[in-house]
RNA sequence: GCCCGAAUAGCUCAGCUGGUAGAGCACCUGUCUUGUAAACAGGGGGUCAGGGGUUCGAGUCCCCUUUCGGGCUCCA
């Protein structure tokens, strides 16, 4: 029989050969190099057999991701062989690679609890297993072969798989057989394919530990995962580790306090301190915000903190969010902080009558949120309860929907392109618990998705992630630390207005219900803060910079025209600093380079005597002498344009 | 909220198997008056997160609480 290879010659075998015969017929390297064999584009086993005319491409090391995933894979189930030889009685579950690793999911016997301080041991038996190079051995067997083994050695997790693989089948392709890889004492329920045999793993590590829930389920067992990593070579592990590591120097808790932006405390968990130059880096985002709203045809407006149950109870917050939100009461009035703007804007907008003639009616308010967000999910700026977004409303007839989002597509994208973040958008579309008929969540979902295509974006589909009261697309960002968040939001809603009662008056003279959008950019800013620490490494562009230069006299005779430099550039609204320390210059340099200050200005006798400033910049060194004036109008110059 | 771990000076950390706290940086004072990434000397600063227990004795062992870190679930 032939095979087609990737380059395009045919390659002649034997009936009934293997992948490892085609890779042997190929060359002994290729034989020993290969992982796996991809059949058609599907990856298979080297021992699967092939048949007759298919193409084929044998996996290496040099492979790329999927011979990485392979690896990691292959792993995961050492791991689990591991961990069966050291805790008689665990119980396995589900062990896949991922991102930058793999996983493998294990309920320990009652009373054993497993730390990060088993790893050493556990990596240990790992080992044993890679060295006795266990080759991974498939068999197909019959559902009910399976069902006896699994049922014989008590894993009721395998039972389930099993049985849902069953049950989830479409009538016309029913499961019959599933598959078994054994290695060494191990055999796991799998998919495959896997390597030849464990000797490949060449460099792995065990990361952390963690619970997770059964089948992702807050309502089942928590499993205990253990994370790992693993490479082809040493070097390639030791070089992740390191890039793992400079990735955590990024960390904007770290550099929030290093830099003096903020900070937190105890007594206000999920709650930030921000020092001044953290507000000054607010406000300029703030100030960011308006000046892209204004010419958008955006109202800036204010609305209170807390309000009655009842306003929660009409916008639907009560029913699903009552305990995300910190409630007080005062003389027996129920009360809410508002965990959100939306209700407050539709109050506002129902107390005037509104024409046609207005619409679209933009709200946009930076309003103060408090969010009783649970303890474990809080993390550094990115997950808080208290906290403010660029938020805005807009309510608008039914035939302005597809131009309103559009301009907040639009929008979001001149926010976020400002900063050159990757960006990748969702589409979410109705969740299980929603409010609203079907065919207002089908024309809303078809109308983002309209809006999308409009503006020729790429977009992935979050299948039931919706708000409970309309569809929405969401941007997201990843962290130093490749963990995404989402940032930027537009949400279609044509259920609040209704509840709300809130009506415009249309060109029939009749009332009319009004649809809501709601939009921010950023998301929050306190998130969006967080990113830009990461995103920047602290390195903030000079129009962003909390304090954009650094006036650093060499002797104390030179304090007097530093505070003059000082005043030049306040005068042009530059955020200033001066270290009038009686240190040395190299010490002032050193410690505002670890500052970060975008610019540093040395101030001696030529300076002072030429009205110059010699400015270094921060990372790139001393860029020359200026004039005093041309420093200050370059700045200035910088700033308004945000161009540096 | 759930699982695992952590909490020692402002920061980064040391403190062996229990014998009542230490370094570097930062800070303060003095000397030095400095030309592009760290001058020198001295000094102050800690109820070892909080509470309870075991013990002759607890930073160290046990329990509870709080907060934080890594995940899971959740995220209007």
């Amino acid at each position: 029989m032939k095979a087609l290879l990737p380059d395009g010659t045919e390659l002649q075998l034997d009936d009934g050969a293997t992948g490892a015969d085609a890779a042997a017929a190929i060359g002994a390297g290729l034989a020993r190099a290969a992982l796996a064999v991809k059949v058609d584009g599907q990856l298979r086993d080297l021992t699967a057999p092939l048949h007759d005319g298919a193409t084929l491409e044998i996996l290496t090391q040099k492979s790329g991701e999927e011979a990485l995933e392979l690896l990691r894979h292959d792993t995961a189930h050492v791991l689990a062989a591991a961990v069966i030889d050291l805790y008689p009685g665990v119980k396995i579950s589900i062990g896949p690679p991922i991102q930058d690793g793999f996983y493998y999911d294990f309920e320990f016997p009652p009373g054993v609890t497993v730390s990060d301080a088993d790893f050493a041991r556990i990596e240990a038996k790992m080992k044993e297993h890679i060295k006795a190079d266990e080759q991974f051995a498939r068999e197909d067997v019959s559902v009910g072969t399976a069902l006896e083994r699994f049922v014989r050695e008590q894993q009721p997790y395998k039972v389930e798989l099993i049985e849902d693989l069953v049950r989830n089948a479409p009538a016309d392709d029913p499961v019959e057989t599933v598959s078994l890889y054994t290695n060494g004492p191990f055999t796991d329920l799998c998919r495959g394919p896997h390597g030849p045999g464990t000797k490949r793993i060449k460099a792995f590590k065990l990361q952390s530990i963690a619970g997770a829930y059964w089948r992702g389920d807050a309502r089942r067992t928590m499993l205990t995962r253990i994370y790992g990593t693993a490479f082809f070579t040493k070097e390639e592990l030791a070089a992740y580790l390191e890039r793992v590591e400079e990735a955590k120097k990024r960390d904007h808790r770290k550099l929030g306090r290093e830099l003096r932006l903020f900070g937190f405390s105890a007594v206000a968990p999920g709650s930030a301190f921000w020092l001044p130059r953290g507000t000054q880096l607010w406000n300029t985002l703030v100030a960011f915000t308006r000046e892209l709203n204004r010419p958008r045809g955006y109202d800036e407006v204010k609305t209170p903190q807390i309000y009655d149950s009842e306003l929660w109870k009409t916008s639907g917050h009560w029913g699903k969010y009552k305990e995300n939100m910190f409630l007080t009461a005062a003389e027996d009035r129920d009360m809410a902080v508002k965990p959100m703007n939306c209700p407050g804007h539709c109050q506002l907008f129902g107390m005037q009558r509104h024409s046609h003639r207005e619409l679209p009616v933009r709200y946009s308010e930076p309003g103060l949120l408090h969010r009783y967000e649970p303890s474990g999910t809080l993390h550094g700026l990115m997950r808080v309860r208290h906290f403010a977004q660029d938020d805005a409303h807009i309510f608008c007839t039914e035939e302005q929907v597809q131009d309103e989002v559009i301009g907040c597509l639009d929008l979001i994208f001149e926010t976020l392109g400002r900063f050159g973040f990757d960006i990748d958008i969702e589409l979410s579309t109705r969740p299980e618990n929603r409010i609203g008929s079907e065919e207002m969540w089908d024309r809303a979902e078809a109308k983002l998705a309209d809006a999308l295509r409009h503006q020729g974006l790429e977009y992935r589909i979050n299948e039931g992630d919706g708000a409970f009261y309309g569809p929405k697309i969401d941007f997201h960002v990843t962290d130093s630390l490749g963990r995404s968040w989402q940032l930027g939001t537009v949400q279609l809603d044509y259920s609040m207005p209704a509840r709300f009662g809130l009506t415009y008056v249309g060109a029939d003279d009749r009332e009319h219900t009004p649809v809501m959008i709601h939009r921010a950019a950023m998301g929050s800013y306190e998130r969006f803060i967080g990113m830009l620490i990461e995103h920047y490494a602290g390195e903030f562009p000079v129009w962003l910079s909390p304090v954009q230069a650094i006036v650093l006299p060499i002797s104390d005779r030179h304090v007097d025209y530093a505070q003059e430099v000082v005043a030049a550039l306040q005068a042009a609204g530059v955020r200033v600093d001066v270290d009038e320390r009686t240190e040395s210059v190299g010490r002032k340099i050193r410690d505002a380079e670890l500052q970060k200050y975008p610019y540093m200005l040395i101030l001696g006798d030529r300076e002072a005597e030429g009205r110059e400033v010699a400015a270094r910049r921060h990372r790139e060194g001393d860029i020359g002498s200026f004039a005093l004036t041309d420093f200050v109008a370059r700045v200035a110059e910088e700033t308004a344009t945000r161009s540096a």
